[in-house]
DNA sequence: TATGAATGAGCCTTCATTCAT
DNA sequence: AATGAATGAAGGCTCATTCAT
């Protein structure tokens, strides 16, 4: 067989943590929950991951993977001119953290737990690289296409982005009023045309 | 008033649990570790404050407390021209996130908490909604007394630097070198810049 | 001033501690329970009582002194001829432990309680015996003044119909509808009239 | 049926927790206790009996049905004619009651307990009304096969003499010398003769 | 590969008791 | 005579982890 059962369920496994750590929040999330919502013994969950740790660093990973794929892909889809662009992109951002889905509870729960758990820290670290260079790419890059420059170091104008709306949506969590998403398009059109000037074209 | 200690030891307990909290978060703090840090024992605690939840509320309490007391000296402080004012005051605010003080510490960890735990809800939606309300009064309005209005709602211009920082301090949690302060001010200057334009004083 | 106010404070607390003991049982009384309905604090109880054990005791003192002394009431009330007397005699005695009084509550629920408490034992055998004794005086003697005399030992007459009104309230505590109070005192009727035959007047 | 070892270490718990209830009394028995005396780690308690809510009304059920069963067979075992059998019946119920048996201590304890937790009532009346059945049937019909029919309703014929022995088994309790089981008998074959009439055979 | 069984440390809370005031 | 403050032991329960099967 191509894929080992061992695989499978330790896929099942990572899933069904997923789902209810989003659900949950790691500290109130026992092994015997994961193994419940994944269908198993306590006792599989630890054949196929020593320690819950081990276990938590593969959830971490696969939610940020997700997220930083759909990231991507925000911006790949961006169209002809780069406002345009910057329009859908803000919007499907916005979106993927502020639909509440499973990976970014998780990002955000691993994300607080982090701050008192070393072990967290490299993986979230490399995960905000990752998307500052993803929309660095794609934003700087575009924008210079048509001559604007960052008025700021170019690498900080993602995270400025990104903090931005991760920002934002800690204040939706506690208060689900507290952003309307077409404000929200508006403002960071405003900021961008702000961070940038126009220069000679690169 | 023959028994004033009462009140002594119970600020006590406080500070010691902001301290212990702060340092190892909500869900990894025991009321064994804050007696501890307060120098008492688990009983005495326990005389004190009924539960674990009560206590806490009183630890978030004091928290928000602080730093919305630095937050709006942040803005009182600020110079003659609205411009360096609110570099001051940007400036105060980042340093207020970005120090890792025991106050923001406890506020992320327990708004972490909070997306599991409804009771901690309203307490932080009631601190975000004073923090936006406090800088919302002075920016907007010092703003404004030079003709300046927001191409925003004006309640949502100051969740929009609110978030911006908060979101930062996130980043700088997992990875201190993600955000130069220096930067950061400039950046928030031009976003200021972007998000008013110049119309009729009031 | 005639009672010391050390006195009127002690008093009150059994008092208090027996209300609480009848309606809570004693091992779901905790001695802040006995204070908050004596209106003083946990430290006043044991100011008065050096140890829990010993406040239960009075309490217990207390209980076993006013069901006596009932009993002896329902005994003296009687009427003309030993028939009439018996009928009143085992209408008050079922309607004082049926009627869940505190005193009566208290005794049961310390009498379980002496099954693994040792100390309390004692007090309790006397105050069966003293019970046994007022009844059998009453009922005995009285029936033997008709030339009657029991066919059983003449202490065990009284124990028995102790006994029987006390092992069927157990059954009311646990199902209300268990006794009817008439078809008990026609029963108590027969009864007697077995254990007793006509002989030579005493 | 790989493991079947989880009912015989619950039934191992059941009996310790029996005895350990038998000797100390429910409200001062901890699971540590239970633990103890089976052998095993309070852990394994909760493994096997999710609250000591539980475990208690397994171990009270046990102690019932054991007690219902000697009940029983105390009114089979008898003779030939129905006061040899009932002399037989009352020796053996006394027997079974006076005998300080695990099994009624924990009873009596339960019973004490039920007065304040609702919990145990139900099951406690159940225990009494299957013993009132279980004698009535056998008491009251086998007398009716002699033309013997009782005075007061046939229902509460068990009731009284099974009252009788709980009650005076209370006395025995607290002085062991309170009871003697011939004169007992005696007294129980005295009742019994007055509660019923010759009348018309069944 | 996965389960059932068991452990032991730790958690929050309750409570009788002590003591300075 | 009585209170407020504090203690420390214990209690029921949860949970990550281990291991034989």
């Amino acid at each position: 067989m191509r894929y080992k059962k061992s695989a499978i369920s330790a896929a099942q496994i990572v899933d069904a943590a997923k789902r209810v750590i989003a659900r949950q929040g790691y500290a109130q999330t026992s092994l015997k929950d994961i193994a419940t919502e994944a269908g198993m013994s306590k006792g599989a969950i630890h054949y196929h991951f020593p320690t819950k740790e081990v276990l938590v660093a593969k959830v971490l990973e696969a939610a940020t993977d997700a997220v930083a794929e759909r990231t991507l892909s925000a911006w790949q889809a961006g169209g002809s001119d780069p406002m345009t662009a910057l329009r859908a992109a803000v919007r499907e951002l916005w979106a993927v953290r502020a639909s509440g889905s499973d990976e970014v509870h998780v990002i955000s729960n691993l994300l607080a737990q982090s701050l008192h758990d070393e072990a967290l820290r490299p993986q979230l670290a490399a995960y905000y690289q990752l998307a500052a260079t993803q929309t660095g790419e794609h934003l700087v890059t575009a924008l210079a296409a048509y001559g604007m420059r960052p008025r700021v170091s170019p690498e900080f104008v993602p995270r400025l982005l990104l903090g931005l709306l991760d920002g934002l949506v800690l204040q939706v969590f506690v208060d689900p009023d507290a952003v309307d998403a077409d404000e929200l398009v508006k403002a960071v059109e405003l900021i961008a045309g702000a961070l940038f000037e126009i220069g000679p074209p690169t």
